[in-house]
DNA sequence: ATCGGCTCGCGCAA
DNA sequence: TGCGCGAAGCCGAT
């Protein structure tokens, strides 16, 4: 039999068929379960759904949905995925596609939900993350479903199945991307996949969804009292910026125009708005790092023929921009990238055991030795430590949902000097950063907590007690270095 | 203000 | 087999 393949341009190597189950051309819609890339633009996901609706002549739904009961589910993140679920409603409601936004009410609500879709649906397109509870939450669905259902890596510049590899440092991951990325940089998913997609129309689909309860335009809205009635954290407060993808697309251009062209000088300035505050849109899915790297491509006016022909792995100059741009996207792509690899490719990638072998060897050998201050949990969430720059960095983190950059290294690195073991500080840094911090749970976030105990990073001397050779980093010149006034006046006591 | 040394693994050249 | 080099460091010498 002929296998049914859509007219498309979604690169082959970002689609995976996750369950045997055959394409139904019988059934009413193609249905797309949107887990990851929340957003109505730039994603292969939707694209490819997009696609699939055309070749088969049905209308599109799109389910998004928001549970309850994942780990350090909190106000402030069911705020900003339904800030950006009213917007994709607005979005999808301007298109020939019925979107589904559902939010859980209660424990458990929402068994069942996907198979009654998927029932009538001819196929089912879903979000290939590699993180958190999503690849769990979508096997456990794929052995469910009796269609076809197919995951869309729509993640990054770099597949996350191009390949086999597990890069250890930057350096080895930014000279294959360097080699690899010129052939994706033509094949970027299209801005507005629904545009002219000719699609039928399916307003009157008439789904049977009596137990699933579309959200209401209140809990769209964020309205605190109907936050309330949600089982879910609500000592964890929104952190007072908007989600959703047309705020993301606001701060892209405000970055781009403002503050792209210092970036490389001015980052890691403490107390200003410098950086990009793109991650939670990234994090979300309600950003794509094509639509940041065209946006900052498209202000350098740049051409392929400004790429460098060798494969250095070096850190600037690759791709014929300007310091500023370079730097920028040596985050956004190099950094970034190297934790979706890790996730991708190592399922154990939240264990201290993934730590490179050298790190391990030299804080087993420093377990032993004498800690001066040791902290419970509690303590470091409270903010309850000697050293006032750490306290303003936990502050920031439970009050806005962010650290700065470079505080956030000073911050992992103080909690491994500070708990009884590297184990347990490896807990509290998970725990503080994922119930916390907007962009938490996320690949990316991986990599900058392991990197303070040694991930991604070298050896250094002296050695010294606790850290062994693992990179030490002290609040006193971190004091010295840079301007603090503003931020610990921002962020002082409570 | 700037420099070297501290230390290890990788990729490439030879 | 050798060599250069690497997320943002730290410290002491000059």
């Amino acid at each position: 039999m002929r296998k049914i393949e859509p007219e498309g341009s979604v690169p082959g190597e970002r689609t995976l068929e996750i369950n045997a189950a055959e394409v139904r051309p019988s059934g009413r819609y193609v249905l797309y379960w949107m887990t990851a890339f929340r957003r109505a633009g730039w994603s292969f996901a939707l694209e490819r759904a997009a696609d699939w609706a055309r070749e088969l002549g049905k209308p599109l739904v799109v389910l998004e949905a928001l549970r309850c009961d994942y780990a350090w589910a909190s106000d402030r993140f069911h705020r900003f995925v339904l800030d950006g679920m009213a917007r994709n409603a607005r979005s999808f409601d301007r298109r020939a596609v019925t979107y589904y936004p559902y939010v859980e009410p209660s424990k458990g609500a929402g068994r069942g939900l996907l198979e009654v879709l998927a029932e009538n649906a001819c196929i089912v397109v879903t979000d290939d993350y590699p993180a958190f509870f999503l690849p769990r939450m979508r096997e456990a669905a794929a052995r469910r479903v009796a269609v076809r259902m197919e995951a869309v890596d729509s993640n990054g510049l770099l597949p996350i199945r191009a390949t086999d590899r597990l890069f250890k440092t930057a350096h080895s991951f930014r000279r294959f991307l360097q080699k690899e990325l010129p052939d994706r940089l033509a094949r970027f998913p299209k801005p507005d996949p629904l545009k002219g997609a000719d699609l039928p129309a399916g307003r009157r689909l008439g789904l049977p969804l009596d137990r699933w309860p579309r959200a209401t335009a209140r809990l769209l809205a964020g309205d605190a009292g109907a936050l309330r009635t949600l089982p879910i954290d609500h000592s964890v407060a929104p952190a007072g910026l908007r989600g959703g993808e047309t705020e993301g697309r606001r701060r892209l251009r405000a970055f781009v125009r403002r503050r792209l062209a210092g970036y490389a000088e001015e980052r890691n300035r403490v107390g200003e708005e410098t950086t990009s505050g793109l991650s939670p849109y990234l994090h979300f899915g309600q950003i794509s790092t094509h639509e940041i790297v065209t946006a900052v491509l498209h202000a350098e006016k740049w051409k392929p023929a400004r790429l460098a022909r060798k494969a250095t792995g070096s850190r600037a100059g690759w791709w014929g921009l300007s310091t500023a741009a370079e730097a920028f996207l040596d985050q956004l792509v190099t950094w970034r990238e190297v934790g979706f690899n890790m996730a991708a490719l190592e399922p154990r990638y939240e264990r201290y055991e993934t730590l490179p072998s050298w790190a391990r060897k030299t804080l087993k050998d420093h377990e032993g030795d004498q800690r001066e201050h040791v902290y419970t949990l509690r303590q470091f969430e409270r903010a309850e430590t000697h050293d006032t720059l750490w306290n303003a960095a936990q502050r920031q983190l439970v009050t806005e949902g962010r650290i700065n950059n470079y505080l956030r290294m000073l911050w992992g690195k103080k909690i491994l000097e500070w708990s009884p073991t590297p184990r347990k500080s490896l807990a509290v840094m998970i725990e503080l950063n994922n119930k916390y911090a907007l962009d938490g749970r996320d690949p990316n976030s991986y990599s900058g907590i392991f990197w303070c105990l040694g991930r991604y990073d070298r050896p250094w001397g002296p050695e010294r007690p606790i850290f062994g050779k693992v990179r030490y980093m002290s609040s006193a010149s971190t004091r010295r270095k840079m301007d603090l006034g503003v931020y610990m006046k921002v962020h002082g006591p409570w």
